[in-house]
DNA sequence: TTGTACGCGTTATCAG
DNA sequence: CTGATAACGCGTACAA
């Protein structure tokens, strides 16, 4: 049998309740008897059994995932795996919940998070651009003994955080090796396209297509990020600009997360044969593209591994366990029509 | 506060112990007693904790996954992510062992298999080839009430059981596409290896691959496949004879899951500019061969994902609950050098 | 600063 | 066939 809490009470001399304490890190203890019990786990190899702690706990885990209140539908794709999660976890007591953030205004978005509570969640996935305000709540939230745990959006880590996301400029460099592969022989241009070039996301993607494509393929040239805004009308905009400017566009990469919109815009213009499109993110829109031939692959980061990896970091962090590292890093996925 | 046993047996007017039997089939109860439990269930919208459940149990989870007793590089990875997951589960009482099969006798394997009881094991995950043994051992496994699951090897599912691991096919279709897109223009043959052809995963891999290829690319050959036997001095062997036959060779395709031994061959063949070659799974051989550009893409399924989602679908059955299939698809990735 | 006693929601072991 | 009741391993008031 396992060590219990109680041979690990004989075995240090104390009581239960001082045992629990010192594991759990709590005041009160002598320094000398924290030493007891911890030469004592040694001793023994005395391991805490977590399902019992949850169970004693009462209340299980609950977990809140900060995301923008606007968004399409690679958003939407994360909140249905939350969703999900949510109910399979109920079992297990786990508990996924979804806290909308302000997208425009970053005051708002840290005063919302600053008013959440260690009563209400024990740890917080949060996709949100970094800006000092948000970075301050995310600390005062920390030190109020919530956990937080960067997702998706890729602000500069605090410390060591790990960061439940992809690594976007190496993102970048495999959409760059991709499209010129499929390029081929051809030269010519390529059009870069994006919601907005203030996302760190997106100029990582873009730092890692460039260094592929300057470096290797001197026959590209990669025109500057065309912004979108996630408007209709001006993505058609800047679109006809850009065609009507270069004669020679080989290629396109669609650099956001959310390729829908220009997906529909670019059905007008005409689809020369032999022009590569790359997009991110699987989407129903993505998937029908691929599907349909219209774009030639897509790079994306899957939304089910996301969801699983901050939640499972956040409760090993709330018991202080350590992660398997090795086990949560999200990958550069690469589909195509075959293994969508 | 979510309904207890406790409520639920006030609800239907039972004792404890009576619901017990109920909720885990328990024998000896009468109909009527049995429905009027199921009808309080619905009623008070019980779910059952499992979290107290385990704890009760007494004796958390015991995976099993029965491995090939021979293997190289591929199988080494998931041996790893076993381990890992063997020590991280200690805490939530799931522990994940390795029975090793012979893999040169189906009735030897088979015996091993049957040996197995449901005092040592909850589940067990399979990876072997389908012999009419095995599947016999597999159904008497399930008998005695061990959980089995068929894991990364592509035994045809019994019953629409689950299996864990990518559709071989769709791998080999998308092998395909990438090797005719990455040599672009150009035409030749495409040599094709793996270790058996017996094997099931490589015929549909084949099939795939094939299927691609003849449908959209006239300009390309697939060769018969060729066996390398897991040996280096055959697998040299039929290189050779196969570049003496063939000088146009444009590409190729190593369809097994061991790359290691043909990666170390064919370095000592003359490497042509412009030659595609695409290889399975992600090893360490594997993955210094896309760093140093010897090959250009390798299609594999996560060993971590697997081993986890194995134990999730083993646990779920166990405590007869049903899995997110969305979650539980393995992916068929794609790595090139950038997002290795 | 330390210890006692009870509770968490299930399962398991006895009787009846 | 059914029902009390004691574990299971840990957290947590509350008492000392």
């Amino acid at each position: 049998m396992r060590p219990t809490t109680k041979d690990l009470a004989k075995a240090a001399g104390v009581s239960l309740a001082t045992v629990d304490r010192v594991l759990n890190g709590r005041a009160g203890v002598r320094k000398k008897t924290v030493d007891a019990v911890y030469e004592a786990i040694e001793r023994i190899g005395f391991e805490r059994n977590q399902v019992a702690a949850t169970l004693a706990r009462q209340r299980g885990y609950r977990f809140g995932f900060a995301l923008p209140r606007h968004g399409d539908e690679f958003l939407e794709e994360i909140l249905k795996r939350i969703h999900e999660m949510d109910r399979a976890g109920r079992a297990e007591m786990l508990q996924a919940d979804v806290i909308r953030l302000d997208d425009q205004d970053p005051h708002r978005a840290a005063r919302t998070l600053s008013r959440l509570s260690p009563e209400d969640y024990d740890g917080i996935a949060i996709m949100a651009p970094e800006t000092p305000q948000i970075r301050d709540a995310l600390v005062r939230m920390q030190e109020r003994g919530i956990q937080t745990v960067p997702f998706v959006s890729n602000q500069k880590r605090l410390d060591d955080q790990t960061f439940v996301g992809i690594d976007n400029k190496a993102a970048g460099a495999t959409a760059g090796r991709l499209m010129a592969r499929f390029l081929g022989q051809r030269g010519g241009a390529i059009l870069v396209l994006t919601e907005s070039m203030q996302s760190r996301d997106s100029l990582e993607r873009r730092l890692g297509f460039d260094s592929v494509i300057t470096r290797d393929y001197p026959a590209l040239r990669v025109l500057p990020t065309l912004e979108s805004h996630a408007d209709p009308l001006r993505t058609a905009q800047v679109l006809r600009n850009a065609f009507a400017a270069h004669g020679d566009i080989a290629g396109l990469y669609l650099m956001g997360p959310e390729a829908r919109i220009p997906l529909e815009v670019l059905r007008s213009f005409p689809f020369p044969p032999g022009r590569v499109t790359i997009a991110h993110e699987r989407t129903p829109s993505t998937e029908q593209a691929l599907r349909d031939g219209e774009i030639d692959a897509v790079i994306s980061q899957d939304p089910g591994h996301l969801v699983r990896s901050a939640m499972r970091i956040m409760r090993a962090r709330c018991e202080n366990r350590s992660t398997l590292a090795s086990q949560e890093r999200i990958r550069i996925e690469v589909l195509i029509a075959e293994n969508i």
